[in-house]
DNA sequence: CTAAAATATGTAAATAAAACGATGTAACAA
DNA sequence: TTGTTACATCGTTTTATTTACATATTTTAG
């Protein structure tokens, strides 16, 4: 099966490479793994069953929130974050279609 | 279709988060890309041709063939970079049943 | 053997990201 | 109100990454 090659200019690589940094940290992959396990789950949750610092455990939704990779909703005093699953995909497509052996 | 989950541990997470690492980089990215593009080609022809410093070249090279994401032979004076296209797929399949919304 | 080409590596300086602790803000309960 | 809980952000220190330049290594040509 013949896959679209996607040839990607400067700014497309530098907006790639923001995404894939946000994902590419131990911490920031079992958060958003913990979150996905749950749906949505809120950030108390998460930092006390994953024994994280209350601010770490902030700045690093933090980072997923900015690159798109989560998002939230308030009830109350809480915050859940789950998921912005499309946007996984495209990432996981674009690399995928970035680097293809089938030409 | 239902697709298999992996559940990761931290030493999985160190690991793909150390590839992904080795992505997240616009020079890098740029310089898989046009390798992909040649298939194989020389260092010399990628950085005259993207205009970029040899040692910073030989830098980058040098993450992405610790991240096992190229792999070179020598002809000669030449070294010869290519993809290591399977450790790609291996990366980009990780990630996606890594967060995947579909249990 | 010597020189040059191709590539890699060492290292210091610059920059960016992470962690830590403290403070800020919003919502709610007393 | 005032206090407390849930969360975010700020300022600083620590640590990691990137760049830049010089030097080293391997191979080949002369």
């Amino acid at each position: 099966m013949r896959k679209a090659k996607v040839r990607i200019n400067d700014e497309n690589l530098q907006v790639s490479a923001e995404i894939l940094r946000a994902l590419a940290h131990p911490l920031r992959m079992k958060i958003l793994e913990f979150i996905d396990k749950h749906k949505t789950i809120n950030v108390n949750k998460i930092y006390n069953t994953l024994k994280l610092e209350q601010s770490i455990t902030s700045q690093h939704l933090r980072i997923l929130r900015l690159a798109d990779i989560v998002q939230t909703s308030r009830e109350g005093k809480f915050i859940h974050y789950n998921i912005n699953y499309p946007k996984v995909a495209h990432v996981v497509k674009a690399v995928d279609s970035f680097l293809e052996e089938d030409k």
